[in-house]
DNA sequence: GTTGAAAAATTCCGCCG
DNA sequence: CGGCGGAATTTTTCAAC
């Protein structure tokens, strides 16, 4: 399997049952894994100071809050310096939940959610366009997301 | 704001809190969103019978695994009809942890992580571009992701 | 890594506005 | 009916081994 200093089957065992779900009980996991309900706090302790895992989140169906769209961002620099002033300014904007320096077509790659594409044009037109630095954007709106998940390591 | 049946300004500021840390107690929630522990609770089952809220799951930093790149693939279909069918053969590909359909430039969009460029070119070669329907692909590798949150309701 | 016990949170239910 | 409060149950958390 997977080499890491530190980290053991039992530990990545912890981690792909919480990923799944963060709020199974750790008494639960102890069970499934063979270990005291005391040890799991400890490994995921020891986890979290190691910085492996960097804490927990809702999994939300953002279309059923009025988000109909979701769309990724390629970006396009006039100069690939710009990235961190760039990168400044879209964190200013809320749609906006991840930002990648990216190798490939793009300079940035950015993931998105939109009311709808009304909303979406708004924004793009608003506030993407306006940064200081951007060239061009190229929109791909997801039709349809068949999968997330988080990567399977045992 | 907002307008969505069924889901209050209550609800969402617990959603965002939430989505912040899965794991902060609802007694906790409680304090801050000025209701009993009992009613967060309450919330909370409504947002999951209504799909708002999916579940949980916890922040990993795959790099501290191993997983040093993130890359998302580009993928050109030769036929846009094949998305059902190319889907589900990517869905058995473990690196793989999510899969969109989006128009512009692409047909199917895809986030992997791999532990190092010799297991990206392994995946690419020997997983993906083996799968029927594909024309070819376009690998955008992430240098660097400055971001990563759920959106601000509030 | 385990155990066990104190502290805290969850969860449920009857009551009230 | 939605929200509250309290009580039983479960979980978390931590110290000693």
């Amino acid at each position: 399997m997977n080499k890491v200093p530190g980290i053991d089957e039992i530990d990545l065992k912890i981690i792909g049952l919480l990923a799944e779900d963060a709020k199974i009980p750790y008494t639960e996991i102890a069970k499934k894994v063979y270990v005291s309900g005391g040890t799991v706090h400890v490994r995921m302790k020891k986890l979290e100071e190691m910085g492996v895992v960097l804490g927990s989140s809702l999994k939300i169906d953002y279309s059923k809050l009025g988000y109909d769209i979701s769309a990724f961002l390629g970006i396009y620099l006039e100069k690939s310096s710009l990235y961190n002033q760039v990168a400044e300014q879209l964190k200013n904007i809320p749609e906006i939940v991840s930002i990648h320096y990216t190798t490939g077509n793009y300079n940035i790659f950015v993931k998105m959610y939109c009311k709808d594409t009304n909303h979406l044009k708004d924004v793009l037109h608003d506030k993407v366009q306006k940064i200081d630095g951007i060239e061009r954007t190229e929109t791909l709106i997801t039709l349809e997301e068949t999968l997330n998940r988080t990567i399977k390591f045992q």
